[in-house]
DNA sequence: TAAACTGTGTGGTCTGACCACACCGACGAC
DNA sequence: GTCGTCGGTGTGGTCAGACCACACAGTTTA
């Protein structure tokens, strides 16, 4: 008749209520574990199951110990949730590689088109600097992550934090793929040297303000890459012993 | 020193590793939680709080009792998970409702966009049928559903899952907003006969294949209604009694 | 004064015990 | 033979209780 909800979706509902009614803030303590059990009249193990639910989903940090810096504290990253899902849903191809780089495409473009045309235009100085940091010689994989951390300084340069978290997540999805591709690659130094350049179009373009050509930029830098890769579409249908 | 993980991290490990490597695929069965307790040397409850996670985020589904439909099943559902993710951001003002608006208005204009530019163009069938049934008298509630489904339809149509499961998401994360935005328009009425004549428009850009207006013709479909509607960048600051 | 020690409460984990449920096979009535 | 019925069995769902390692705070001790 009333459709039992599950013990820890009980739990997991009292939280969620208490921050939309503003009782519980970023910053703020959890009751501890025990006291939410008899609280809300369900397990331990039941309001275990719903922190590691928050955890996961960046919601909530725990620590062991006692005082301040213990317990369960509400801190709201979004970017790790993001990336446990996408990563988790592409491992079990309920997302395709191919759209998930469609999507960054489509994100990452417009992204660059807005901060072309932002005024006053937002500062691009941790970008660039990553981009000096790129210019040494670099494995591909030392090369790959400080490449990540440039495109998410862009999508942090807008201020979107939804678009932000969504890049990051988007990108450790196919982090494992991206490497192999570096691999597939002919030649890795020239194909780092073009995205170097390509790089710095892409920051050329919008600091002068060229909304369109800034966005074209970024299209066609993503999607060249992952063209030159020959990126797989699934992969592993072999085993290893 | 070996920064021991913790014992659902184990769990949820193992079981990456096994999609990834194609010993699960989705419509298999996980084994059962005592099983996986035992094989990897965790306690059951660890287990099940890695089962949890796996379940919020959409990538199973449990069910008791005993046959073919009993036990953990690999479904690799998006959008759910995607869904409880942005709610409890946007809950926790980790995700700003008004980042939350933006980036549905770049991610459906690039779907728009890329409908009408796409050949052959995809059947959009099902968005029109949903346009016939939001003509009869609706309740802004029953209107805002459908309305919702009808932006589906469109993502759906792009055939991009991940733009489907992220829209959906950050749909829901805000939905409740939307039904309070309904509340505070001055013609409920007007505005639904606006929003349907939007949507007639938006069909058509994309049905003569005009990309750029079919972009635009979303963009100021979604925008002017945050706009008419007077969203809050967060809500309730005050607390009922 | 400063260092060591103990008390206490936290999350993290494991174990064992039930329950409701859904299947499945054996058994019996017809 | 066929068709109900009726336990047996294994599943997830939940709870209770017990430890552990840890971090802090207050006290005791050198």
């Amino acid at each position: 008749m009333t459709d039992e909800p599950r013990a820890w979706q009980v739990v997991l509902e009292a939280i969620e209520r208490d921050l939309l009614d503003g009782r519980l803030r970023p910053g703020d303590h959890l009751p501890g574990e025990r006291a939410l059990s008899a609280d809300l009249g369900v397990g331990r193990s039941s309001v275990r199951e719903a922190l590691r639910v928050l955890e996961v989903l960046g919601l909530i940090r725990t620590s062991t110990g006692s005082g301040p810096n213990s317990g369960a504290i509400i801190v709201a990253l979004p970017g790790g949730g993001m990336s446990a899902l996408m990563r988790l849903q592409v491992a079990a191809t309920g997302f395709a590689v191919e759209d998930v780089v469609k999507t960054r495409l489509v994100l990452e473009s417009a992204v660059a088109a807005d901060l072309a045309g932002a005024s006053p235009r937002p500062s691009l100085a941790a970008s660039v600097s990553l981009l000096d940091a790129m210019e040494s010689e670099l494995s591909a994989a030392e090369f790959l992550a400080l490449d990540a951390e440039f495109h998410l300084t862009l999508a942090d340069a807008s201020g979107n934090q939804v678009i932000t978290a969504t890049m990051a997540g988007l990108r450790s999805s196919i982090e494992s793929y991206a490497r192999l591709g570096a691999a597939s690659v002919p030649s890795w130094p020239d194909t780092a040297a073009r995205l170097m350049r390509e790089h710095r179009g892409i920051i050329n373009a919008i600091e002068s303000g060229d909304s369109a050509s800034a966005g074209a930029a970024v299209h066609s830098h993503i999607a060249g890459y992952y063209a030159e890769t020959n990126f797989p579409t699934h992969r592993l249908d072999d085993m290893p012993a």
